[in-house]
DNA sequence: TACGTTAGCCAACAAGCGTTGACCAACAGT
DNA sequence: ACTGTTGGTCAACGCTTGTTGGCTAACGTA
């Protein structure tokens, strides 16, 4: 386990957080193959062979690039029947102002990996939400997997694919269309 | 404007549809990066420079092997309250038996070129649909947009990620949990 | 049979990639 | 002041990529 405390501050700090700041940004708009670590590199004003030193190696980089936690908002909180318009909120939100998300949108689909991260956090973040909320627990996958089909849709159109209906609908327009429908998702006793 | 008609037959019509075939499988399979011409010209059976004749390069290459037709059903012969569930069990359908547009929708995510080809697809065939049936005609874009959010994401939860849930659920059940909301989309005069 | 056209292979090119190791400069502890 | 450690650059490596041009052989006519 890599414990988050305990991190000995050292004199390389800003340049480590400038190579993943560029990278995020990197990946984020060119998806994995497309950034390169000559690019991430001359965007952090280093030398490319710093982010071997620090990082390994490529897939290194990008493991370390796309640590992210969903922080889906404690939903016990909120009534049962604004769960979904409550979900696409904080999706929204967190998909505008952290390009992690598609960073790894963009990566999980060239890269087998990238796939399986982003599989994990989707069901290790979501199931438990679709667990509590959904009427048969034993259902909570499928609820699972159907809200996250739409919610990647919609970040799909929106942030990667640039669909312009989509960019140019405005985050309460889109929580008043896909809350309902996620609501559904998680809530209806059958289709 | 190039004629389907009219095409004189050519010796080499064969080596043609089996770069073609290859091309497709491999740009499913690995995205337009990663889909290097060397490895389909090894599908194909040929040398690498056959693919460059008959297609110029690879973003021509591509450009072939990406020619779809969605083939939308007659939507005016159903009835407007079927025209979620149709549309959905239609892209099911196509999706299935036809992996150009897996490969469309792993290259639109990585190549701008590949977005717009996707974009292009979508306004032209899915937008005429909701603006027929679309209770205000001038918002028929947004409901195209959400319409394909939903679609997309479906079909990147199931195609591309391969989330074992949506992987699992039946043509059937998706349809079920899907068309309504589809349905919503097109058809309801507010969220 | 002669000959232009077509189909195909082979070898090479330049460029870009991830990655490596040698080397220098600044720092920290004694 | 000396020395080990750290931060950083430079130049090169081996490899793969898209792409090109020249060559051979088969074909289709006349």
């Amino acid at each position: 386990m890599t414990e988050t405390a305990a991190a000995p501050p050292r004199r390389s700090d800003a340049t480590r957080g400038a190579i993943l700041a560029a990278a995020r940004e990197r990946f984020a708009a060119d998806g994995y193959e497309r950034a390169t670590i000559r690019a991430i590199a001359r965007d952090a004003r280093i030398d490319p062979s710093m982010v071997m030193r620090y990082y390994g190696n490529k897939e290194g980089l990008f493991a370390a690039a796309s640590a992210i936690d969903l922080r889906l908002p404690d939903l016990t909180a909120v009534a049962r029947e604004d769960v979904g318009r409550t979900l696409v909120t904080h999706f929204l939100d967190v998909w505008e102002k952290d390009e992690v998300l598609t960073a790894m949108l963009r990566v999980g689909i060239t890269n087998p990996a990238g796939a399986e991260r982003m599989q994990g956090i989707f069901r290790d973040q979501l199931l438990p939400v679709a667990r509590r909320v959904c009427p048969d627990p034993a259902a909570a996958p499928q609820r699972a997997g159907l809200c996250a089909s739409q919610i990647l849709g919609m970040a799909l159109a929106r942030y990667v694919l640039r669909f312009p209906p989509a960019v140019a609908l405005s985050d309460k327009e889109m929580a008043d269309w896909l809350g309902p429908t996620v609501q559904r998702y998680l809530t209806a006793e059958r289709p």
